[in-house]
DNA sequence: ACCAGGCGTGTTATCGCTAACATCGAGTTC
DNA sequence: GAACTCGATGTTAGCGATAACACGCCTGGT
């Protein structure tokens, strides 16, 4: 910096003022510097002004380390976006979303002196983790409690399901039966909280939920009982893989999709379009997800404080081949 | 800092020594600032260490924005090994894996004063601009040219290609077709390789490769065009969504897997199993590769220079369903 | 006894920036 | 034209750590 200063001809508080956009420098001094610092190849030192503001342009994720395509495709959307922004994103999966190690993934990213950071906590002890935390630094939760008051971003898991359940009805299905994710997922209650207001507005009975997991494995044996169950003509899975398990269940005990059975998964992964049946699904818009997470944790970066405000993101169906109306 | 020292009656010097474990501090001083430390809640501020030092506790990691199976899993594995050697992970994602973006991503990172980098260059263009930027700083590449001289790791393609084929043709096919990902990527060129070679090696004729990109969209689409060619028993496909795909056109065209037409994948996504039929496929090891990397970077921060060394993971053949001899 | 040399510790300088204040000249105001 | 304002710039002082050197003190060899 204090030879770009020098073959400048002004000072490095100078330099510094160029850098960072400070308005009262002349115009002529200002193209001086940046003719200066484009000779040199100079690249301000982040290390260095993160230590004299105590602000990094960093932004800390903590999240699951898991390969799940949806905190995957969330955590992904929301790298490009704080790039986009100008921000790096520090990531700090953690295996357990217990309070322990999210307080020590939040704590590590503290010492780096992160701008904010963003907390993909889709279970309640992860949620329960983030009240513990949140205090002096920008925090945002994504996916959490949406009964919390803190600056939370989520997928409108409910109206998803909603939209699900009800294209089920209107295809012309007596009751849908669910099979849910995870019951400490947040996704899950929502998801299951959509679905039965769906059958509930209707005026139809719900039927049991079905507990599996996210895994196609957990879908193929709940899928092996509900092929089993004549009565069964309409299924929305939590998501999609759980779908491609009850696929398989169904094929191999002969009932066809859609004709017997119809079912409609969430999530809307790359290949849904490729199970047998194609499949119809719910897609969440994870690049909305993310643009508005970016929204809500540099807000209070500004002002420091943005009161606790909440922001749902709608999703939208996606039809294809694996509902029909109920046999005869 | 000021603080610790002055409590436990130590110079703010000796509160450092004990921070880096420097052996030349008595036991009972040690203890002393220790207990000061904790009575605090003291934690250093990485900032300024990484000021001073020119090196921070961060990676930085440049990858392509994508939710391929593959590119996120190795950056899901390569998180969770940093993270246990206490490095935390700067993700720069990258829309197109060209010169300038890389370079862009590699500089962004080295002004975070990043120990080392770690570039996941599957294709040619990204290889080509890592040419460019390594100099002066820890550098591995993942996934990249095994041509080239840097220090790189990647999953040995032609040996898992290789397995893939020959179990094909120990099941009696005559021949094995082979759905290619994008040709500009290294994992495609060496699945490629693999395949011809474990024909040649049996002494049969190599049918044309039949092109695609890695979505099940395009493995459909290759999938229809097979599905019409009776002499065609058994394919590789590149990896298990172009599995998918392929599956599903030979369903719509009434081909059974595994009785009329064998199928083997590549990557053993976690749903491979629930495929219909359960898919035969080769799992790469991402941990190991992640491990690797991890080591032969910090072998590079230590020493400043390793050579040039190669590492390759093999991966393992997972046998499921999609495998039979061919129909008589 | 004396001195070299290690050990434990403190003192000072420094990393590369930004914040805060100081300075200085050129209008403006009355 | 003296005082005041303000815009453009320079000067100085940290941010919180580590590096380098300095300094006693103890030990052991001669």
């Amino acid at each position: 910096m204090t030879d770009v200063a020098r073959l400048a001809g002004v000072s490095h508080q100078t330099v510094s003022r160029v850098l960072n956009g400070h308005p009262n420098v002349r115009e002529q001094t200002r193209l001086r510097v940046r003719a200066a610092i484009a000779e040199l190849g100079y690249r301000p030192n982040k290390a260095a002004r993160a230590l004299v503001t105590g602000r990094s342009q960093l932004i800390g994720v903590v999240a699951q380390n898991s390969t799940l395509y949806g905190p995957a495709s969330l955590l992904a959307a929301f790298e490009a976006a704080a790039a986009e922004a100008g921000f790096a994103v520090s990531v700090g999966r953690v295996n357990v979303l217990d309070r322990n190690s999210i307080s020590d993934a939040v704590e590590r990213h503290r010492d780096q002196r992160v701008a904010g950071i963003v907390v993909i906590a889709p279970t309640a002890s992860a949620n329960d983790a983030v009240g513990d935390v949140s205090a002096g630094i920008p925090l945002v939760t994504v996916d959490g409690d949406p009964e919390r008051s803190t600056p939370l971003v989520t997928v409108d898991q409910a109206a998803g399901a909603f939209a699900a359940t009800t294209h089920l009805l209107e295809a012309g299905h007596r009751t849908v039966w669910h099979v849910s994710g995870p019951s400490d997922w947040f996704d899950s209650l929502g998801r299951i909280r959509g679905w039965r207001s769906a059958l509930e507005t209707a005026g139809l009975e719900v039927p049991p939920v079905v507990p599996a997991d996210w895994s196609a494995a957990s879908g193929y044996r709940a899928g092996q009982m509900l092929a089993r169950m004549p009565e069964v003509t309409a299924i929305f899975a939590a998501n999609d893989h759980l779908a491609l398990g009850i696929l398989r269940a169904m094929s191999e005990r002969g009932r066809r999709v859609p004709h017997d059975v119809s079912i409609v998964g969430f999530d809307d992964v790359p290949e849904a379009a490729y199970f047998i049946p194609p499949l119809t699904t719910i897609r969440p818009d994870f690049h909305a997800v993310a643009k508005e997470t970016l929204e809500l944790l540099l807000a209070q970066v500004g002002d420091g404080d943005v009161g606790a405000p909440q922001r749902t993101v709608a999703p939208a169906l996606v039809k294809r081949d694996s509902v029909a109306p109920p046999a005869q």
